[in-house]
DNA sequence: CGGAGGTAGCTGCGCGAAGCAGCCACTTCC
DNA sequence: GGAAGTGGCTGCTTCGCGCAGCTACCTCCG
């Protein structure tokens, strides 16, 4: 068994931020998963609870634009969230297409037991880093993500200022 | 339609890095998927002839344990390598258990017309932080990644050594 | 020498996440 | 009042990841 040393990675995929980033994605996600699991809640239903604590009531498809979910999920997750009494759904008088989604009490009182949960992944997430650099470290992650969600330009863009 | 605005991602979200990897690896996983699609390739395809390059001939589960890939997918796509003449596998006349994988001369043609590519994605995922700053991201992601990879240690490690 | 336990290759299945297509009801714009 | 667009909903597909289980084979140890 030479099996020391079979696990290294290839410098070529640990050089590639891509690589690394869906690696990372992978661990997240279970680590993120053990944390829901234990709450009975996905991923999905947090994010919409943030979504409606932050911007207040809003139509389900308003709700998967802000939280990137596509609206079909937003018709699963809003009733499940629905049945357990976090959020209320009703008919929107002023537009009969919308259904507006208000955080409930107990919604409210659950999405901060969640954050607090959260807030320890976080840690453990970004415990290899220094204090100082963590900041950084996720304002790196989302200027990145903003850029990916930009647009595709083709083109030059020469005359940006 | 007060659409503007409708798109603002909560900001409990845009403070988790772990909300913000997993949206970035979904978009990561776009470009690159793009890419590779362009070339007729997978990701695991190149993950594997670039352990094979850097490490020499190996056994499928040496691969897959250096590339993070599991057993079920290395048979495969050591497969659809072998098929498209990228390397070759031939049966391990030390251990008749395992299969001996080598890159061929086409293989490494293929690594690094892939490789090329790639880079072009790193270029496009790293665009919008500042050159200084994006050798220590990579290196930040570098330790996250290997932090939770380790085996859960809830006592002490003291002596190494 | 022979059994126990581990490893390699392979097949198959399930899960979570993401995304698209199509339908109907309704609103808004012209 | 007709056309176009939006919102809610159902259904389906894809992709990446990971586990369970099987057989063949090697190695270790009594």
């Amino acid at each position: 068994m030479q099996n020391m040393g079979d696990d290294r990675v290839p410098a070529l995929l640990r050089s590639q931020p891509s690589w690394l980033v869906t690696q990372l994605a992978t661990q997240v996600t279970r680590l993120v998963g053990e944390a829901f699991d234990a709450a009975g809640f996905r991923r999905y239903h947090y994010a919409l609870l943030a979504a409606l604590d932050e911007f207040g009531p809003a139509s389900q498809a308003a709700l998967g634009r802000r939280c990137r979910i596509d609206r079909s999920y937003v018709v699963e997750a809003v009733g499940e969230l629905e049945a357990a009494g976090l959020v209320l759904r009703a008919p929107d008088p002023a537009d009969r297409r919308r259904n507006v989604v208000t955080l409930t009490g107990e919604g409210h009182i659950h999405l901060a037991a969640m954050t607090r949960t959260l807030d320890d992944v976080q840690d453990e997430l970004t415990a290899p880093l220094p204090a100082a650099e963590r900041e950084q470290f996720v304002h790196q992650l989302g200027r990145v993500l903003d850029h990916l969600r930009e647009p595709r330009v083709t083109g030059k863009d020469p005359a940006i200022s």
